[in-house]
DNA sequence: AAATTGTTTATAAACAGCCCG
DNA sequence: TTCGGGCTGTTTATAAACAAT
């Protein structure tokens, strides 16, 4: 009963203040049913895609990178000897110049020493604190609207009916939680080291419909690294959940839909833990979480025989492993071995 | 781990064929955001609050009731030497006469000899067949539309994108959910020879809050029968879901809303199961569904201070645990007995 | 008939935010 | 005042029952 080594919820959750913005509660019957998850993306505009890699310079050596794919977002390395409240106030004085569209938002990254593992687990290099494994700070100036504002936060604090209601609609709380992940970006760097490569092709072509699958995989394109399938990670569970990993894996295909074999499959093969070490029960997880999560939307092919797994557009933002592991590499790489 | 006896899951669910109406799936990128959780109980017009007690005569001794709350259906009372075939075609030429308006559902249950618990457990009355556990048979006679005939399915079946999406938004699936437990009825008539009565006005005052609390729970109005504490259920697990428990207690004030606390105090008051048999956990389940389903919205108080939970507008078909009781009375003391 | 796929509920748990003594 | 613990709320994981294909 106390089987406790359960989820990873490596994820660090963050609650706002939120400033009240119109009067606490009221009991207000004034139909809750507003649904900023359309406009969310709305105000998004720019940097929504891919990373464009403008990494402007700032204070101390630290490189900034605009977030893959969250809104005025973006991610700073930082060397582990520098003055984190010396760089937040820095930050927090550039997001404020940068008026609404820019970047509000800055996740701080400590990326000192070697950032290839060290064989032996994943301990953080050699930093005296433990208390905080990465140093992953997050700190957030204030944007012009309070909504939006945290990347941990599917819903705004509860102080005003319906707002459930909305992120139901909208799937932001997805988008969201999945944002979170990136930020792990130790074991994404075990990846990186171990080789991915040989992944991206195997696919096996069992499935009638993988032609979708393969043509679409080799969309990742990073310098072929070590061809050395990945070890270390084999017994280790990656820190995605499975919502994240489900919608990397239908995002890698070229039409945005898979079947749930094909995502058992695509996960096995770039989770190798999900095919050597976890228990059967996982399929069964994958399953719940398709039927569970309202962003994921079942779609019957043309001819009704065959039915896909796709994401609700509403509620998609592309993410993939690819992106992911593109981000890992250019922070730990790049910075990180200087 | 393997830790099997967990969720009740008393109740069937069907699955209807759905005549295909436009096409299966064409991958289409029109659009899938119908909701026609607004549409539904729209077209319910009649037969929404209350069970009129409407009982029309029908071919052999069976009784007919409207349905208390699930639109376009009643219940039907049949003895058990009663031939189903021939009820069902009945029923089914019935649903067609009445058009598109009348009840188009019926909910078959067997009511031969006593409906007073023998007590022992719950068995059947007295039939071989051991396959159905109440012989509750339900058959739908083609409404004018495929949505919405079936009892138990909240989602219509898959065929097409994006309802999924939709259901989310109405919280129709958990209306249909509830009113699977209204079938229950050998736990209720346990209740109902129990007596309910002592449980209503308990409530203690303890909480700041209670006042709703109070002057709402006296409107059960069940003619007062035997006061004595029910004691046989207390061992048993009442055969309604956390979900329909929640939206009970909520729905038993006359404000519709609820304190965590009290909904705690509420279900421990009528279910004591939950106040003596069941793990202290089962409150983790209560928040962990409050939160969980968007049905359940979250209020403030007007000064701010206290926060209530609440049911959403349009998900909110005002199910109480009296509505079911009086059924159960119905159903079980009036034609049972005969 | 059996396996696969899909839906729903239950339960445990990690963790965040708040309140309160 | 702070600080810690309890309560409330959110999210993920896992097992399971069951339905539909």
């Amino acid at each position: 009963m106390k089987t406790s080594p359960r989820r990873p919820l490596i994820l660090k959750r963050r609650r706002l203040p939120l400033p009240v913005q119109n009067g606490p509660g009221e009991t207000s019957e004034e139909e809750p049913k507003r649904r900023p998850a359309q406009q969310e993306p709305g105000q998004v505009q720019a940097s929504k895609e891919m990373a464009q890699s403008t990494s402007c310079k700032f204070p101390a050596g630290i490189k900034i990178i605009n977030h893959p794919t969250m809104p005025n977002t973006q991610v700073v390395a930082i060397p582990n000897n520098a003055n984190i409240q010396s760089i937040i106030t820095a930050l927090t004085a550039k997001g404020k110049e940068s008026g609404s569209n820019g970047p509000n938002k800055f996740i701080l990254i400590s990326c000192g020493g070697a950032p290839t593992h060290p064989p032996g687990g994943p301990q953080p290099q050699a930093q005296p604190s433990k208390d905080h494994k990465r140093t992953e700070v997050i700190t957030e100036t204030l944007g012009p609207k309070p909504a939006a504002t945290d990347m941990n936060l599917p819903r705004p604090p509860g102080t005003l009916l319906g707002q459930r209601w909305e992120n139901c609609a909208g799937g932001e709380a997805t988008g969201c939680t999945l944002n979170n992940s990136l930020t792990n970006i130790q074991w994404l760097g075990k990846m990186s080291s171990d080789g991915l490569g040989p992944c991206n092709i195997k696919q096996e072509m069992e499935g009638k419909e993988n032609l979708h699958l393969e043509q679409s995989q080799d969309k990742v394109e990073e310098p072929p690294g070590a061809p050395t399938p990945w070890q270390d990670s084999v017994s280790e569970r990656p820190p995605y959940s499975y919502m994240a990993m489900i919608q990397f894996a239908i995002n890698s295909t070229e039409r945005k839909r898979m079947t749930l074999k094909d995502i058992y499959t695509w996960i096995e093969d770039h989770f190798p833990y999900f095919k050597h070490m976890a228990k059967p029960g996982w399929k069964n997880s994958i399953r719940h979480n398709l039927s569970l999560h309202d962003m994921f939307v079942r779609e019957t092919s043309a001819n009704g025989k065959v039915s896909f797994w796709t994401i609700h557009p509403s509620a998609n933002r592309y993410l993939t492993l690819d992106q992911v592991f593109k981000v890992s590499v250019l922070i730990s790489s790049k910075w990180g071995q200087s």
